[in-house]
DNA sequence: CTGCATCCTAATGGATACTG
DNA sequence: CAGTATCCATTAGGATGCAG
């Protein structure tokens, strides 16, 4: 009884999967390129629109590196480079869609009781 | 077309959602606290076992007034804390089932392939 | 257009000692 | 037992300039 392991658990498949999604902008470029299909480096800068070359650049290669995100360079001038979901990266979509929609309704449950203190 | 408003989006729910649960340690302590239904202090202490008070404290802290948990304090010699999901973090319960489920896949993969290369 | 390099600041996390 | 408090190390993130 009451023997659900209370032990020491040191790899854990939810630390890991929080540790491959986290940083400030992972969630929201994997859920862009859902929505988008995919999208040049261009583009998700403007999306994200607070987001420095530095970070973009960097968040992008890990999430490469991970194998959640495809990149494909077309050799042109002015060069051309586009990002796509991989396989493993789409199966992450559900959940991100699941924890969209509960962020939503945190924020509309937020302005609603503003709202009533304001009254 | 291609007109899926390729602009700049400030507020949005996913990046609401993910500073929420965010951090090296909030997504393991509500999947526990979900399995456990409630645990103390000092037995979330020794499953997360590498983790500090001070990191322990702080994060419980942050998900209590987020309303993801709740903190129920036995005025005892010694005392007693107890958290535990309330009805808000228990919403977020199948969403980090189903990361821990991808988590574990992505996991069993790394191992197969380092098996085979080991061959 | 799509980055890389450098330098810097802010935020996060950790070690340790102490307390009601 | 369940924390606080203090100080320190590490990492994440940002500003800016330059380049293929």
């Amino acid at each position: 009884m009451e023997n659900k392991s209370e032990t020491c658990q040191p790899t854990c498949s939810v630390d890991y999967a929080f540790r491959r999604i986290g940083g400030k902008y992972k969630g929201r470029i994997l859920w862009y390129l859902h929505e988008h299909k995919t999208l040049r480096y261009g583009a998700l800068k403007r999306i994200l629109c607070d987001v420095t070359t530095k970070m973009l650049t960097q968040t992008l290669r890990e999430l490469e590196t991970d194998n959640l995100i495809n990149r494909k360079v077309y050799h042109e001038v002015p060069p051309k480079v586009e990002y796509s979901l991989t396989e493993t990266g789409r199966e992450l979509i559900p959940f991100i869609e699941y924890l969209r929609q509960w962020g939503d309704r945190q924020i509309e449950k937020e302005n609603k009781n503003s709202q009533t203190y304001q009254l």
